[in-house]
DNA sequence: AATTATGATGCAATCGTTTGCAACTTAAAA
DNA sequence: TTTTAAGTTGCAAACGATTGCATCATAATT
C-alpha cells in the first residue's frame, strides 16, 4: 500500500517533455503549444494527477491551511464557531486544522506550537481557561503569523477579536430579571478566575447598581467546572440551608440547567418562585422543561467573522492590529422566566 | 509581516557550517563533536528555530496529518467523535484536519479531493445523507491512502469501519417499548434512505415480529431533515388526523424531542399516554422534561477507535481490510418510557 | 617516518513544483 | 541569403530538510 500518486515528473516522462513544460501546460502558461497541452492534460487526467500541495506549499511559503484552537470540541457553541470557521475557509480555499485545549494552558501552547510547525496561514484562538501567560502568542506574532482570537481574548496581546459584550449582555440579561420583579436575584459565575466570567458578573452587578439594588458578594457563586452537577449541588446545599432568592442568571446555559434541577427537586417552580436566565442559547435551551431563556450569541457568525477578519489579514499581510468587533447578543425570552 | 521563522540554513550561515552539520547536530548523530552540538544547538534556540513540517514532509511523503469528513460539525454526536480522534491524533503526533460534508455528496467528494491533494496520511469519514456513488472512496484507496468509516459506512467498499449495531440497538430500544406494556408503537426515521436508519427501522420491525405484533408500515414515519419541527408537525397532523398509539420509537433524539413537543400539545402525558425512547443519547436527553430514554452511543469512543485503527493502517501499511468493529450500545432508561 | 584508523565536516542529490533564462527551431523580414 | 523575430522547450535553481558518500585533518599504530 504505497503512494501511488502520480507526480508532474511521472507526466513528463511518459510523453517526453521536461517537468517545466508539464508544469506550464497544466498552469495555461502561453508559451506552450496547443498541441502539446492537449497532450498532456490527457495524460494528467489519464494519470489521474492532482498537485502536490506539500511541495507547492514548500515553494510558496503559504500552506492553504488555517489553524484553530479552541477550549472544548464538544461545546455547542464551540462546535458551532468551528462550523462558521469551516464554511469561510472552504469557500476561500482554505483548510482548517483544529485542536481543543481541553482548557488547559500547557496543551494550548503545545497545539500552538504545533500548528506553527506545520506552517499554518494564520490562526484562530478561542483562549482556555487555565491562563498562565501570553508567550506563545508573542511566538505566533515574532514569527509574522497573522493571529485572530475569538469570544475568550488574552489582554495584553495586539490582536484582532472577534467579542460579544458579555457585561452589557449580562447587564441585560440581569435587567430583565429585575424588571420581571425578581428583588433577590443570585449569580452563578463559571469560573470567576476567566475574564469572560468576570465581565458576566459585572454586567450583573452594573444593573443591580443601576436599579438602586445591593449588590451582595455572597449572592454570587462560582461553579469553575461549567458541568450541571456543579451548579446543581451547590444551588441545592444552598437552598437546604435556608438561602432565599427569586432570580437567577447563569453564566452558562449548563449552570442554569443544573440550578433548575435543584430548585424544581427543593419543590420550588420555575418562574413563579424563582426566575432562571441563562448564557449562549444552547441548542437545548428550548427542549428543557421549562425552557430556558437565554442570552443568544451566534457561535457560526462569530466563527464566520473571525475567518474573514483572519482572511484579511493574511491577503492584505497588513500591520498588526488589535481592533475589536462585538458582536451582538439578544436576550431570548421563554418561559423560565416569563 | 513576513515570515520571519529561521532555517536550518540561517543557522549554517551564523555559525559557519554547513546546513548538513546543522541538521545532525540537532539531531544528534553521533558523528558531530560535541562541542559543534553546542555551539549550533544554543544558536538553534536562539533563532527560536522549529523544522518546517512541510518540508519534512515532502521529504518523508507523510504529512502527520489525517482529514477527517463528517456531515455536520454542529451535531453533538459528531463533535463527540472529533473530540475522540484529536485525542487520539494528538497522542500520537498527528494533526487532525476537519471538513463538515452538510450531508452533500458533492461537498463531501471535494472535501475528500482537498484532503487528498494536502496529502493527509489517512481518511475518516462518514458519509452523508445524500449517496451517489462509491467513486472517490475507490481514488482513496487506489492512491493507497488508508481509510476508515465510522458510524455511517457505504456498502461495498473494502475499508475497516467502526459503526454500532444499529438494528440491535433499535430493537432492544423496541423491545423495552413492548415489555413496557406498549400496544401500539410508531417510529420516526431519520431519512429512510439512508442505510443507519434503514437498519434502525429493521430493529424495530423485528422487535415487533418476535414479539408476535403486527407491523403496520403506516406506523413508520420519515423525517428526512432531522429538525426536530420536522417530527412536532408530522406527529401533531397525526394526532389530529385521529392516529392513536402508545408508544414511539425515534430514529434520533432531537425527532423524538419534537414528538414529545407535539404529544404535549395534544394533552397526552408522557409515558403514561405515549412512551418515548429516541436515539444517540444527546447530552440535552436528562435536561428535557420528560428526560428522555435513549440508545446511548458513545461518540469519543467511535472517535478515538476509528483514529486508533486507521493509525494501524498507517504503521502496519497493511493491505487493505474490511474488519467492522462493532461498538456496544446501552439503553438509558428514563421518565420518557418508564 | 610512513601507514592506517578515526573523527568531523561538506557536497550533492532528493522530495514535487515553479520560473527566469538560455537555447533551439522555424518562419518572416530585410 | 542573411538577419531578426517569434514560437517552443529545456536547464537549473529554489523552497527546507535529510543522508550516503567523499574529503580532509588529526591521532594512533607499526
Amino acid at each position: 500500500m504505497k503512494n501511488k500518486q502520480a507526480t508532474i515528473k511521472d507526466i513528463a516522462k511518459e510523453i517526453g517533455v521536461s517537468p517545466s513544460t508539464v508544469s506550464r501546460a497544466l498552469n495555461d502558461h502561453p508559451a506552450i503549444s496547443a498541441a502539446t497541452k492537449v497532450r498532456i492534460k490527457a495524460k494528467a487526467k489519464e494519470l489521474k494527477y492532482e498537485p502536490n500541495i506539500v511541495a507547492l506549499s514548500l515553494k510558496n511559503k503559504t500552506t492553504k491551511t488555517i489553524g484553530v484552537v479552541i477550549p472544548e470540541l464538544i461545546h455547542f457553541f464551540f462546535s458551532s464557531v468551528i462550523s462558521g470557521i469551516e464554511e469561510v475557509a472552504y469557500d476561500n480555499g482554505y483548510t482548517v486544522m483544529v485542536c481543543q485545549s481541553k482548557e488547559s494552558h500547557d496543551k494550548e501552547v503545545k497545539d500552538v506550537m504545533a500548528l506553527l510547525s506545520h506552517r499554518v496561514d494564520g490562526l484562530l484562538i478561542s483562549q482556555a481557561k487555565e491562563i498562565q501567560n501570553n508567550d506563545h502568542y508573542d511566538e505566533i506574532q515574532g514569527r509574522g503569523v497573522p493571529l485572530v482570537f475569538f469570544d475568550r481574548m488574552p489582554s495584553g496581546v495586539k490582536a484582532p477579536s472577534i467579542i460579544i459584550d458579555d457585561a452589557s449582555a449580562a447587564q441585560e440579561a440581569t435587567q430583565h430579571l429585575i424588571e420581571r420583579g425578581c428583588k433577590s436575584i443570585m449569580h452563578l459565575g463559571n469560573n470567576l478566575d476567566m475574564p469572560i466570567s468576570k465581565a458576566r458578573a459585572n454586567g450583573y452587578r452594573r444593573a443591580l447598581i443601576e436599579s438602586g439594588m445591593d449588590v451582595d458578594e455572597d449572592m454570587i457563586l462560582d461553579c469553575p467546572s461549567s458541568v450541571q452537577n456543579d451548579s446543581y449541588s451547590q444551588i441545592l446545599a444552598l437552598l437546604e440551608s435556608g438561602a432565599k432568592f427569586d432570580g437567577l442568571f447563569a453564566s452558562n446555559d449548563l449552570l442554569a440547567i443544573g440550578a433548575i434541577k435543584a430548585l424544581k427537586q427543593f419543590g420550588l417552580s420555575i418562574p413563579e418562585d424563582v426566575a432562571v436566565v441563562g448564557f449562549s442559547n444552547w441548542n437545548f435551551c428550548d427542549m428543557v422543561d421549562p425552557p430556558l431563556s437565554s442570552v443568544n450569541q451566534s457561535g457560526t457568525e462569530m466563527g464566520r467573522r473571525a475567518m474573514e477578519r483572519l482572511l484579511r489579514m493574511i491577503v492584505e499581510d497588513e500591520e498588526n492590529a488589535n481592533d475589536v468587533m462585538i458582536l451582538d447578543t439578544a436576550l431570548i425570552v421563554r418561559k423560565s422566566s416569563k
